[in-house]
DNA sequence: GTCTATATGTTGATAGAC
DNA sequence: GTCTATCAACATATAGAC
């Protein structure tokens, strides 16, 4: 797992991280990804992080902590890319364009965090709150298609909701396969899915 | 898939709801489904079906057989589309279409068996099959894609593995929003996505 | 901050009456 | 074929010593 510095002081604004809790928390995620959530007990945990049972419960307050901790990390980059300068000025067509390249790299960089998110199962609080921020990111790609569609640039046989459904299909199916380091470099990889997807929606 | 009652007429007094394998098996398919495998106590079962824990063990020998019986009827028919005549004469690349048109319909046919082959996490045996079958199917995708490539009708600056991964994770990505009923039919959802995918790989 | 030991509830599965 | 009652195993979480 991944080890991160641990003294530095932090810029303020966002409490500070503790070392602890983010090397559990991707331990957490990777374990959750492999095995489900639900099918991922507090001692599946204990034995991967090499801690006692009781003594992650001194870093976070139980299982769905963890969780929610894990999508969020998904979750904050994937909100945030929606935001971006490339994504809010120009053609539609284009910031279609910026965002899948960036929602790839995303997906590449926060691997088993975006796994755990694409598979969640609405079945406790914590999951049912991703599921809905998915459907809010979701409802904000469909309109920018719908913008793309209307400024011409964009096939309009296929409406704009279902084109966005089958964008991010392509886009999120990445999961089931990509391993950064074994594959193709993410910004390589951004660029042949782009350009696929534009050459299959564009007028 | 709606928890169908035995056709018969029952006998004088409440109509108990009566189960063979099979209805329970669509019940069971729909439980795993929207809670997950690991997430579908035997109690959650007992619940959507009606019957008593114990009447369920009547009909099957456990859990995880009927997470294999609810497999197969994934299974089954996405194995058995590979070897149909349209799949397997002519070009390429035309085989590929036919192959995408048809597997979007048994999609929609068999959408939460389907959907539930594609949540699987490896975490008991049945699983584990499961996962290989998938495997299997994706290396045999991936061989047409090649061979499209090298007749010269398909793009060949992405390779057929990935491309292959690309156009199932389009085809996939339906089980995420797509309802038989309230959506396209779906045959007109099949032309859609493979004249989409088509126009995305071809050369 | 870590551990062992344990409380308390839920799980998949079984026994046996009707 | 259905049910109620029950089990042993395992779940999340806590107590308290070091």
């Amino acid at each position: 797992m991944t080890s991160a510095p641990r003294s530095r002081t932090l810029p303020s604004g966002e409490p500070r991280p503790r070392y602890d809790q983010d090397s559990l928390l991707a331990v957490a995620a990777e374990v959750f990804t492999e095995r489900g959530y639900d099918g991922t007990s507090m001692e599946h945990l204990s034995r991967a992080s090499g801690l006692s049972k009781s003594s992650i419960y001194h870093h976070v307050e139980g299982k769905e902590q963890l969780l929610r901790l894990a999508l969020e990390r998904a979750l904050d980059p994937l909100l945030a890319s929606l935001n971006e300068p490339d994504v809010t000025t120009g053609r539609a067509v284009d910031r279609l364009h910026h965002l899948i390249r960036r929602d790839v790299e995303i997906l590449a960089d926060r691997l088993p965090y975006v796994t755990l998110l694409l598979r969640v199962h609405g079945n406790t609080e914590t999951e049912r709150w991703a599921l809905d921020q998915r459907r809010g990111f979701d409802r904000r790609v469909a309109k920018l298609v719908q913008q793309a569609i209307d400024e011409g640039d964009v096939r309009s046989d296929v409406d704009a909701r279902t084109t966005a459904r089958l964008i991010f299909g392509v886009v999120n199916s990445l999961i089931e396969w990509y391993r950064p380091g074994r594959d193709t470099s993410p910004a390589e990889l951004a660029d042949q899915i782009a350009s696929m997807v534009l050459d299959g929606i564009r007028t």
